[in-house]
DNA sequence: AGTTCGGACCGTT
DNA sequence: AACGGTCCGAACT
């Protein structure tokens, strides 16, 4: 396991690879993280954080990224796995509500379940997250802040209600 | 139309 | 046993 910076035009974001890929993605803080000089990264984990890097940025955009590095959700469980795979389906510029995203999983009444699991998901913007809303249009929650939420939705062309 | 409240729901710690 | 990135209906303002 091993983490490296990913500079953007929104900051630096940290991604963590395991042998198996993409296993998290962090959002950026002020903070300085320890990480691995990229020229001593492995070819494998290079190959990645090249192609996390570009997924990154066209994801920032707006766009839908052409390609992603192998994602490792080991780290979740069952039902979280299914939420997050539920959740790559929604295409940028739709939304669902956590219903929705519930029903889609056959677990109707696991709504707030699903609340978790959207918090609980380690790769954000790329597993997009911030394109579940509350019910009505509603913003709902977003566990690393609102405003996040709201610029990601913004760029691709969803217009989030006030509140 | 907006708000507050209460209960029901389900996976996780 | 307690907590959520919820939802819905009821009863208010």
């Amino acid at each position: 396991m091993t983490s490296a910076l990913i500079q953007t035009a929104d900051g630096a974001f940290t991604a963590h690879f395991s042998d198996s890929g993409l296993a998290g993605l962090d959002f950026p803080t002020g903070e300085t993280v320890s990480r691995t000089a990229t020229k001593e990264l492995s070819a494998q984990w290079s190959s990645w954080l090249r192609l996390t890097g570009r997924a990154l940025e066209q994801a920032l955009a707006g766009k839908t990224p052409d390609r992603l590095p192998p994602l490792d959700l080991s780290s979740g469980t069952v039902f979280q796995r299914r939420v997050w795979n539920a959740l790559r389906k929604i295409p940028s510029g739709q939304t669902k509500s956590y219903a929705q995203v519930a029903q889609s999983i056959d677990r109707p009444g696991a709504v707030r379940a699903v609340g978790q699991a959207c918090g609980a998901n380690p790769i954000p913007v790329v597993i997009p997250c911030h394109r579940v809303l509350a019910a009505g249009g509603k913003l709902g929650g977003f566990s690393s802040g609102l405003d996040w939420k709201r610029k990601l939705l913004t760029r691709e062309g969803t217009i989030p209600e006030p509140d």
